[in-house]
DNA sequence: GCCAACGTTGGC
DNA sequence: GCCAACGTTGGC
């Protein structure tokens, strides 16, 4: 099992917007990055867990935990010109962007804050701190991972 | 709103 | 294949 970090804006979808959805569970739609996309399609796998991250925000940090219920299939987003996520080179025939979907599993008693994480040296490698990091979507070892939630 | 650090596009 | 121009991300 593999564990994940996955941004969002919390003004678009955050932790409470997870959580009224029907079963708690939502597709992972709108990534366009191709690193993203393959971590999407190949990597990511049916149970395993993500931290929510709100990026581009108030308190930019980690907000909860969710778990990989379904693995990477086409998102279907990219096909409809009246979407938000459309792109015209997707095609159904040949799809370029894959999502997941995701079902909350907790969220955290309190935001651990970016500017928290970073005050940890243990967390110098994690690849959300690394210098120019833009990754919507990014692998987070077992080690950083429980290190991270025993800040809570 | 600013801007650094990317990723993508497209002319050549 | 190179690279300048452009667009996006996301912290501050």
């Amino acid at each position: 099992m593999n564990h994940w970090l996955m941004k969002s804006e919390p003004d678009v979808f955050g932790i409470e917007d997870l959580v009224k959805r029907p079963g708690k569970t939502e597709p992972w739609d709108g990534v366009r990055n191709y690193q993203a996309r393959n971590m999407m399609r190949d990597d990511i796998k049916k149970g395993d867990l993500a931290f929510l991250y709100h990026s581009n925000c108030k308190e930019p940090g980690i907000a909860g935990t969710m778990k990989i219920v379904r693995e990477g299939y086409p998102d279907h987003t990219a096909f409809d010109a009246k979407q938000k996520y459309f792109d015209p080179k997707s095609d159904p025939e040949n799809p370029r962007w894959y999502m997941v979907d995701v079902r909350h599993v907790r969220t955290l008693k309190r935001i651990i804050t970016l500017s928290e994480l970073k005050t940890h040296d243990e967390l110098s490698e994690l690849a959300l701190l690394r210098r120019g990091n833009r990754l919507s979507v990014m692998p987070i070892s077992k080690t950083h991972w429980d290190f991270i939630l025993s800040l809570e």
